[in-house]
DNA sequence: CTGTTAGCGCTTTCAG
DNA sequence: CTGAAAGCGCTAACAG
């Protein structure tokens, strides 16, 4: 590999010099034109070219306190349920000049803090959060810090700034009902056991009026682990009727078991996911979910971002997105 | 101090004058604590917890040009097929001390470089891109930035600089030499349009020794887009036998399809298809599959970035980190 | 419209 | 082991 030497790339001083004008005027005419004549603009930006120029985002930021950069906290990257928001985020992000710095939390609080302190080290101009910051000294520090935070993918009444998501114990509480409402009565859980999932888990409980068979696994869960909860719950109850799952891809999974067993679906068991995963319209059989639009919490969460940073007022900072129960052939329902 | 203003957070200059010492000392019992006595570096970091200091890596790293974060670049972070390595990447990063900046590149090339300025005016410390760097402009920029650049998932004979991937001309003939060696003749193609795919059915064509029927998409592919690759295979080839996919979720869309029709996996039709997705080996019929160590290629990637960052010399610029036919029932094979 | 003057918060360099 | 000085590259604040 040739490496070409550290020649120092240019610098906004370099590019003054070239256009022959002051550095404070290149500057204006490259973040500020409307400062500047339109001669001098077209200077500047054939300095830029000559040159060679990339601006120093970093610098900048350190005057300017803007550092365009927005932290995003997943639990981990790989659960598809939040591959639209991240996608939204980023999107809508760099349509507005800001880039995303990622951090994975995983499902353990305890790394929280320390992802938390490494991201603001960065001195994000925003920060968007998968899920509730629960842990107090959390909380009290993003306060501090002072700069917008979105909780997303949950509601609470008690936001640490702004909040878009949806309310799991109503997801929970629908999908039992929608159980309910056909005569299912035989019920059972196959759940992650991550906060919202189990959030989702109580709803459907209290909605159902009693405890009922849960196969409960770690979560991100999976197809692999689908099979596994399907086998767990027919042993719970071997005559179990209709099952929720916490994601599409585990219900996904719960289907393939049941007819490896010779279950027939809708006619013997019925199964709802959750999220509508891209899948989800078109395996065989299609699969009954209840619906978020995660791009559109990626898209809102950056919008509250945005608007902040550029001094706007948030006219509504909790937003719930709703969910919709989208019902296809694994309860009955038609094939689209 | 009593008195918590979000207006200003503490400053090194702060933790340096309440632990009695001068700045560079502070700096220097934080960073580089064996040019310090042990009894300072307890002083300062008592004076750090008492004031809630959190560093600033941007105003550090505008002296010592090191901004401790590196810039991943993929076509859009909703193909399933790249999260292991971001998720890798994203955590070998961390490990050392890194954070990963995400891009979103599109499969539009002409918005790569767009997307590169905006990357290194963040002034990365390394760069990996998912896929190889087309453009010669942009290649030729990424030069003379001189820091560490990865091209991954992807292998050519003119690396920028450094290079982790595989061969998909190779994995195409691998696959097509599979069906031909099980005696399989009138073979199919259903591909995404994006450049690895496409190679990969150019490797599948020469050693088949013809043109083969081809359903193409644009990419990224689906089990949505699997669906309507099937039907128009069967259109151009009413008793086509072996099929070959360019994603697991592709060639699950065209199972399923084809199991629709009356076709019967793998009596009446075979399907392999590439990537060794989660859900490949556990749904039914289980997925021959070219699986490719996704999570390998994130973490070797980060790893060279790592240790060009801090001087060491990478031993294999360039790693191919081969593939694998892993043979499940679509194509005839056991369960597991 | 353009320029001058001060830093932003930290680390490098060079001295003790 | 500790410190003082000198910026990194840029932009806010205030002149002209």
């Amino acid at each position: 590999m040739s490496r070409v030497s550290p020649l120092k790339a240019a610098t906004l001083h370099d590019v003054a010099r070239e256009a022959g004008v002051s550095l404070i005027t290149a500057s204006r005419a490259l973040s500020n034109p409307a400062l500047v004549s339109d001669k001098t603009i077209e200077r500047v930006r054939t300095a830029v070219e000559a040159t060679g120029y990339i601006p120093n985002l970093l610098a900048g930021g350190l005057k300017s306190r803007r550092s365009l950069m927005v932290a995003g906290l997943v639990p981990t990257i790989s659960v598809p349920q939040f591959l639209p928001t991240v996608k939204a985020l980023t999107e809508t992000l760099d349509a507005a000049g800001y880039q995303l710095i990622l951090g994975q939390s995983g499902y353990d609080h305890s790394r929280e803090q320390k992802l938390l302190n490494t991201m603001l080290s960065r001195r994000p101009d925003g920060i968007v959060i998968t899920g509730l910051v629960h842990s107090p000294a959390a909380r009290e520090q993003l306060r501090r810090v002072g700069i917008p935070v979105v909780e997303t993918w949950d509601l609470s009444d008690r936001p640490v700034d702004m909040m878009v998501g949806i309310s799991h114990v109503k997801v929970g509480s629908a999908v039992a009902g929608f159980f309910l409402a056909r005569g299912w009565q035989r019920l059972g859980i196959a759940t992650g056991d991550d906060h919202r999932a189990m959030m989702r888990r109580e709803g459907f409980i209290a909605a159902a009026g009693r405890e009922v068979p849960s196969a409960i696994v770690p979560a991100p869960s999976s197809v692999e682990m689908g099979r596994r909860a399907m086998a767990e719950l027919l042993e719970k109850d071997p005559h179990i009727q209709a099952v929720y799952c916490s994601s599409d891809a585990f219900a996904h999974g719960l289907m393939i078991e049941a007819r490896s067993r010779g279950l027939r679906i809708p006619q013997d068991l019925v199964v709802c996911g959750f999220g509508d995963a891209d899948f989800a319209a078109h395996i065989d059989p299609s699969l009954t979910t209840a619906r978020v639009d995660g791009a559109a919490i990626g898209r809102i969460a950056a919008q509250m971002i945005i608007d902040r940073c550029q001094g706007r007022a948030v006219p509504q900072p909790v937003v719930d997105v709703g969910f919709q129960i989208v019902e296809r052939e694994s309860t009955g329902g038609a094939a689209a």
